[in-house]
DNA sequence: TGCGATCACTTGTCTGAACAAGTCGGCTCC
DNA sequence: GGAGCCGACTTGTTCAGACAAGTGATCGCA
């Protein structure tokens, strides 16, 4: 209905990926055989076998068939943005407790975060999340100020803020930017985290943005050693994952 | 020259948003600017803008001008899987010592990663690199037993163990699955890396395909913490990057 | 002055066509 | 039986045109 030709292709292919009836290994069918089967023209089927290969599921090179590369779910965006959209996507429950929340001047890696000087005010939100009711993910995050008033009138007990967001307040999270690291459990993170201090934490820093390019918000987030791990693909033509030095950009 | 018309324009507008000169914030030129300015159709102008847009670089939105995202530096695929060649991108020393080289069989893990049975033999090789001298990463690797001669056949010393398999064997990696997550580093691991027994290091694991989708290597890396940091980016069309749960895949 | 409607501009989607370049299987020839 | 060639098939690149849909600034009206 309102949705793209190419996207009606691309998960009709996605699902036969998914669902094994295109095998890991195996080979797509060409784009005429798509052409004639969707009836639509060489340029649509591009487009949506184009979108499997940005999602690593399918490689291609000039003169042979397409082959499927892996049968592994990716996830959107939002759900890579917000780990409540992510978690219930899995059938997870997730629970949530916010332990602080007030409004303070930005840390100097907050405010190049969001992209302020530093000590312009940020609310600031201290959450801890459960998957299936075991403690996971520490959330520290600051919201830029034009955003914080919306944040604040949310219910403490809310689950996905972002999507609350969205609904209440049209913030709409659009583009991430995203840094990955380990770290190591500090005092206050063993405690809430249940884990031993100096245990081993996966770390994703990230800012959120809407679609203007305005910061939204800034978020240090620890994972429970064990309970989470990044997964991604790519290709000779897409790289969708660098590497840093220290905190160097380069 | 030999390269594509997208690409160079592609390559232009890079270099103008690296550069500085299209600021993070600011527009990039209509299509229309672009066709008159490079005399090409609209569909080579957008191949060369969604190409940026799958970089991070640039984000769109129906009706409004593209807007230049992040100035940041993605790198290619090449560098993502191999640590010299991305270090030489970066004006970075990089040299390493291979610790043991043997035949073996396959772990359950490994036998996993390159998609043979468990037991089926593979070269087992593990190494240390180092970072303008300083131990930065432990990379245990398996190679598949068809590639495993070209790798034998290799020096000692050699720097980049993929360059060189592409450059005398022909065996070049053309797709690669990634796996992030920390664990803390064991005895051998904080021997060699030169840190205590259960720092926090950054894991990353990952197998190297062919352009026929046909397993080269896997490999366990293990970076020392604070000296490398993964970065990514996305935006609402477009998730290069998602979570897993333990090990089940999702 | 403030607000809504209009309109030019911009990006999203789709079609149909053409040529280039690379792959793969089958065929012939030795 | 094996090596090499050839041709059908497939993907890569580019072009020109069309309509839909969303944005943003201007204009006019109250």
């Amino acid at each position: 209905m309102g949705t793209a030709r190419y996207l009606e292709i691309a998960e009709t292919l996605r699902q036969a990926i998914l669902g094994g009836e295109l095998p890991v290994g195996g080979r797509l069918p060409s784009e005429s055989a798509l052409m004639t089967r969707w009836g639509a023209s060489r340029g649509t089927v591009r487009q949506a076998v184009a979108l499997l290969g940005s999602e690593g599921l399918v490689g291609s090179r000039q003169g042979a068939r397409r082959i499927v590369l892996s049968r592994e779910r990716r996830h959107s965006f939002a759900e890579l943005n917000s780990f409540a959209q992510w978690a219930r996507g899995l059938g997870l429950a997730v629970t949530g407790r916010i332990l602080a929340r007030s409004r303070r001047p930005a840390t100097p890696e907050e405010a190049e975060g969001l992209g302020v000087t530093e000590g312009t005010e940020v609310l600031y939100v201290l959450r801890v999340r459960n998957l299936d009711g075991e403690p996971t993910m520490l959330e520290r995050t600051a919201y830029a100020a034009w955003a914080a008033p919306a944040v604040e009138a949310l219910a403490e007990d809310c689950v996905s803020i972002m999507d609350s967001l969205a609904r209440d307040a049209g913030i709409v999270a659009q583009y991430g930017e995203h840094l990955i690291d380990a770290v190591a459990a500090g005092g206050m993170d063993a405690r809430l985290l249940g884990v031993r201090r100096g245990s081993p934490l996966l770390r994703q820093r990230h800012v959120s943005r809407d679609q203007g390019g305005r910061a939204i918000e800034w978020s240090d987030d620890r994972y429970r050693p064990g309970s989470v791990t990044f997964s991604t693909s790519n290709s000779a033509t897409a790289a969708p994952l660098g590497r840093r030095i220290g905190d160097r950009a380069v």
